[in-house]
DNA sequence: GTTGGCATGTAATTGGTTACATGATTGG
DNA sequence: CCAATCATGTAACCAATTACATGCCAAC
């Protein structure tokens, strides 16, 4: 067994333990519970993946005896586990990753901001909408083309497409702006305003 | 061997074979370079996902021989798999169908018109709708109950995750004004105005 | 003392990815 | 004839789903 690779699922668990160290239980109660709902949770998902990134040496974990709880491993995450989320976070955006529904791309930047920053940040965002616009432009053209050729109910799936592709365009837009005006508050007064900003 | 479930992909393949016969680079073809692009097209996908079908008597394969073309399979759909398309697209509109990103209902509904007529499109739209609503408001109130305690770029994140589900409930209000504008055309003129409609 | 939720795991099966292999036919 | 593309497949590997199993602790 060598192993090497990291799944997406893989890289969702490496973010959340990059936020704090937490247990498989928690983790799992997260993937239920909250937004983050697209993704497993089923201990048949959650347990081998854990042991899969111990295996890497992405993370450890550490049985967390006493304080009159249940017996539960709490994993943390290591300096290797936090490169490869690294790498993974700053890997350039591919075509195929926003046709593919652009899943994967909105859970790395949902753990950019506390790995790479806010600069890499905004990078990311303004990469992410050069590639939504060819794309759209892309769904628009075959709308056109073979509107009259498809039947309505799959003419209505694909519009309905172009608009959730617009709207995430729309959507780096205003992240950026939110962005570049938290960068631009960072440089007049050198240190207040994280976590906030106005209003 | 026994058998017995369809798979997504499955139910795609079936889909597009319901429209009519075609062969599996045809399949691959549309997956790979339409819309769709959201499916596998790997051969090592399509093709074993075909056999299955033929296994359970969903599809037939015939090689189309002669025409001076090379020698090709074309799967067309049986009685059985149409009934088992109709009962997949059918089947009622479940809370994690649409947790999961809904990639599966819009699957479900682009093939719907021709399976099931406009009537049933139109009483799926409205369940989406139904669906979506409870859906939206409760990533809202994570949103503004979870808001300062996520870092920047998890809210953001989130925030597109609405902006998408919003789009898709303003999306099937539209679909069913279309398909309600249709129903009404259909019944004054009794006959007319079959694929097209106005324009 | 037993029910119910916390917490972790494993086994069987299945399906998808990647990569490879092969042949036929058309166009240059 | 050679390259490209059409067209179909197979094999190894891997990860996820489902379902089951277990054991602790708290509360009633």
């Amino acid at each position: 067994m060598k192993r090497s690779t990291t799944s997406l699922l893989g890289h969702a668990l490496l973010g959340l333990l990059q936020q704090k160290s937490r247990s498989g239980y928690d983790l799992r109660k997260i993937f239920a519970e909250t937004a983050m709902g697209n993704y497993s949770s089923s201990p048949g998902a959650i347990y081998p993946a854990l042991q899969r990134l111990e295996f890497d040496q992405l993370i450890r974990g550490k049985v967390e005896e006493t304080r009159g709880m249940r017996r539960r491993r709490l994993y943390g995450i290591t300096d290797t586990g936090v490169a490869e989320l690294k790498m993974w976070l700053a890997k350039p955006i591919q075509p195929t990753d926003v046709q593919r529904g652009a899943g994967e791309l909105m859970l790395r930047f949902s753990f950019m901001e506390d790995a790479l920053g806010v600069s890499a940040c905004i990078y990311f965002l303004s990469n992410f909408g050069a590639a939504l616009e060819p794309y759209v432009a892309e769904l628009e053209a075959y709308l056109t083309a073979q509107a009259d050729t498809m039947p309505l109910s799959g003419r209505l799936a694909l519009e309905n497409g172009i608009r959730g592709y617009r709207s995430m365009h729309d959507w780096t837009k205003y992240a950026l702006g939110v962005y570049r005006q938290l960068q631009a508050n960072s440089k007049t007064h050198t240190a207040g305003t994280r976590k906030g900003g106005p209003q």
